[in-house]
DNA sequence: TCTATTGGTTGGAGCGCTCTAATGCTGTAG
DNA sequence: CTACAGCATTAGAGCGCTCCAACCAATAGA
């Protein structure tokens, strides 16, 4: 149960501390004859550095902290891949704290991360007030993913939401939709673009938009449609804010009775492995999630070997997924 | 970008290092006016004490490193949500890691973990050889979540596979089900008991027990289905591995005409949020996954605080939730 | 022969903290 | 007036490591 120390192996080794942390550390200074020593007795103890002390030691740190606002989301494991990938790549290891969606919980995250002293923070969508992420990036290099920042010190990377949104109904239009109504994402992240890029295609195409408030789960979204049929007010498609929500809407429509798409076309956001099942075979549209993670990775990898300092902006674009749950109004032809 | 020490916070208090530390952690042998001017020195510096520092001098540690295989994976959230929630009570802070179910992957994430000289460590559904496993449960606690293990230094908590099954061919048979299948998860963890129960259970019932091969996914599940159907050999009602497999069967049987529950019954395992979508609204076997990691993480404590050096065994009971794709053979009456 | 140079090796200080033992300082009893 | 608690406070060693400067052959150049 007590791990051996450096001074452990040196002794067993017959050679100096020192000399075994620059073999630990793969340093060329070495003699042949040292080094194979020094590693037969490492192999032998079991011996692995401590990276507490090391990083103590050298005042640097090989680790990147990671804040997940929420682990039960699968598009925020596509992201971690991707920051995975390119941490490992550089010789950076990651750990991983969740905040679980309350500001609070999430904030003593963030603290116990800090506590850690990484070389650098991504927040995945976090819900801490900017204040908080602003100090955070006083004391190291924080990269905010599906979150915007004015904090001049943060980079981010993000989606585009309103070309996302404008795709989605340029989508539903060119398939002759004129009435296509939006449930949105209420007060969510990136909701507000979403709605706007909504409207904006909308009135472009000379349609009335229509926005219908709702949330991001599959509840919201059945819930949004029963109103539309109470109303008597259902259009012919709908656009989601977000696979989650898209799948209620559709729950909802055919426990209406409606089919989809041949009644009502439907696309959500997101293209979660949800909407990839045989069975949902949602439309939607698809963020480049690994590629947000390499590059939240990479932005924080600048900063701390390069030491660039002004901030970066990622806006990547997003793309139409085409699957069964859009169609002519009508239904298919 | 520099973060204050311990030191910086006694000048500016004019008390010495020790009481900082003393008052950093709580003591009651600190006098309140030099309590508060210590926190008001810290609170103007922006200080909070270095993780890694502490640990390393008071050679305790008070995080525990989790290693999840799959991120993918809603079930882990809910085991980590349990272990989170203990850890937090009993004043521990977690640290994630993962394997991306790759041995090679997860070996490096492990020793990534270690390194930190956690006081403990959960692993959820390690892929990683026993020998590894062992290892480590020389060096601190080890548990292990979903996967069994005859090491008799580590923890483990698991469903009872055999039960759960045994509950679904339970449940189909008093629907009337005579012709049951098991489209089974190969190799996968937890494969094994599930398959087993499956077949005693239809045993005890007099009934044929008939496995098909397939994997947890849902493209297996539905080739499994084709298979079937292209050998006319359906049953009236399935058994899939887990929830993934029995939605992708759910969509072959759509795909082919037949009717859910009307023409064939399907069970899955695992109660994910998939399978209580309202659109998928499955049938399926639960397990307690927040129980999992709460006992996961309290049997670390114990072992931790407490010394315990027995080997814990915990083997849940699952539970049938019956949802609307299981009825009588020939449909609801 | 003496001085540089080089490559391998080492002692020791110090990273930010905790912990033990010792210190100073009251206040009360002898 | 000394003695002795009892409490708040502190100096100093040390956790496992890195890093620097010093050191020590052994070789090369003059």
């Amino acid at each position: 149960m007590v791990r051996p120390t450096m001074e452990d192996v040196a002794l067993r080794a017959g050679v100096s501390r020192a000399l075994v942390s620059l073999v630990m550390r793969g340093s060329p200074k070495v003699s042949e004859l040292r080094r194979t020593a020094v590693l037969k007795a490492a192999e032998e103890l079991g011996y692995s550095p401590h990276a507490m002390a090391r990083s103590l030691a050298s005042r640097t740190s090989t680790v990147l902290g990671v804040m997940v606002s929420d682990l039960h989301n699968a598009f925020f494991a596509e992201v971690v891949d991707g920051i995975d990938e390119v941490a490992r790549e550089q010789g950076f290891d990651i750990i991983i704290n969740t905040g679980g969606r309350s500001p609070a919980r999430e904030r003593r995250a963030l603290e116990s991360l800090l506590s850690f002293r990484p070389a650098g923070l991504v927040l995945l969508s976090p819900v801490v007030p900017a204040t908080a992420i602003g100090k955070a990036a006083e004391q190291l290099p924080v990269v905010l993913v599906a979150r915007s920042s004015r904090v001049s010190t943060v980079d981010t990377v993000n989606d585009d939401g309103e070309t996302g949104a404008r795709l989605a109904v340029d989508h539903l239009v060119s398939l002759g939709h004129k009435h296509i109504a939006h449930l949105d994402g209420g007060e969510g992240s990136q909701a507000g673009p979403r709605r706007r890029g909504y409207v904006a295609a909308m009135e472009s195409h000379g349609l009335v938009p229509r926005v219908v408030s709702s949330e991001y789960t599959d509840a919201a979204g059945a819930r949004a449609i029963r109103g539309l049929i109470e109303d008597d007010a259902l259009p012919t498609a709908i656009l989601s804010c977000n696979d989650f929500n898209a799948v209620g809407a559709i729950s909802a429509l055919e426990d209406a009775g409606l089919r989809v798409p041949a009644d009502v076309s439907v696309v959500g956001y997101d293209n979660t492995s949800l909407a990839a099942l045989r069975h949902v075979s949602l439309t939607t549209i698809d963020q480049p999630r690994a590629e947000f993670g390499r590059l939240a990775a990479s932005a924080l990898l600048q900063r701390v070997r390069d030491g660039r300092t002004e901030p970066v902006r990622h806006l990547l674009n997003p793309s139409l997924v085409v699957r069964t749950t859009t169609a002519p109004p009508g239904g298919p032809r």
